[in-house]
DNA sequence: ATGCCTGCTTGCAGCAGA
């Protein structure tokens, strides 16, 4: 089973750089973030063309998370993340997987600018996010956090760490989120099989980022423990960042063992 | 320190992204 997840950057904008991966990479279950699309204007029929049934939350101009399946259509059982009814943001969609595991779909605040109340909503998401990851870790069914999550994690994810710091993806408050919410019990996929590689799923639109290959990693996949033993291997399909018309993140993926 | 690019908007310049 390959599971993948892709910042699309605008679902509309980028939908034949979409629709020729899919076609090409044939995951089975895709998380889709920033549709950037109210919930009217999302592609379906050229989702379902393609072979996936899909949910998804859309919000107008920005935001937007979606969960494509090609095992029946995802169960949705949560849209949005708990603790604070006044957020907004289209950020968090959780389903169940062909009656097999939860996936949680995940586009996380970019946080920018440090210091500020962007990066204090950043920071309180990262907090809902860890208590409500917690309350799930706590029901003892596979379950995985997938999406773009906006925080590099070591300096290893970074191609210059030292101009990033005051960033709010590389912010050390950041970190420690991160850091706090791998402490509950996750395995970072791609760190699992490769733990000292440099490997990056974004790279900026200037500054020539992606042909020097100044990038980061940010879109991450964090397994519960019944999935270890299972993960197969894992990557980025970079290529796709070179494709005309493309999003500034690459499709990163994962394939697990079926059970 | 800022902008670099890019998508989106009851758009045509400003915001957000990272």
């Amino acid at each position: 089973m390959k599971i993948a997840t892709y910042n699309i950057n605008g679902v509309n904008g980028r939908l034949p750089v979409l629709l020729r991966w899919l076609k090409e990479a044939a995951p089975d279950i895709v998380c889709l973030q920033e549709l950037k699309a109210p919930d009217d204007r999302f592609p379906l029929k050229a989702i379902n063309d393609a072979g996936y049934e899909v949910i998804w939350h859309g919000q107008k101009s920005w935001n937007g998370v979606a969960i494509l399946s090609k095992l029946g259509r995802p169960l949705e059982v949560r849209r949005g993340l708990p603790g604070d009814a006044t957020d907004m943001h289209s950020r968090y969609l959780e389903a169940i997987i062909a009656n097999r595991f939860v996936i949680a779909c995940i586009y996380l605040p970019n946080g920018n600018p440090w210091p500020g109340p962007k990066f204090d909503y950043k920071l309180a998401w990262f907090k809902r996010l860890t208590k409500h990851a917690k309350a799930l870790l706590a029901h003892d069914v596979p379950v995985m956090l997938v999406g773009d999550f906006n925080v590099m994690p070591t300096e290893l994810d970074v191609y210059k760490p030292e101009s990033w710091v005051n960033n709010a993806l590389f912010r050390i408050e950041a970190r420690e989120a991160f850091e706090r919410l791998m402490k509950l019990g996750w395995t970072d996929a791609i760190r699992e099989l490769y733990p000292k590689e440099r490997i990056y799923t974004f790279w900026e639109y200037f500054r020539r980022a992606f042909q020097r290959n100044a990038g980061l990693r940010i879109d991450h996949f964090l397994l519960s423990k019944h999935f270890r033993g299972r993960l197969l291997s894992a990557g980025v399909d970079v290529k796709v960042r070179g494709w005309e018309k493309t999003s500034d993140h690459a499709p990163v993926w994962i394939e697990l063992e079926d059970k």
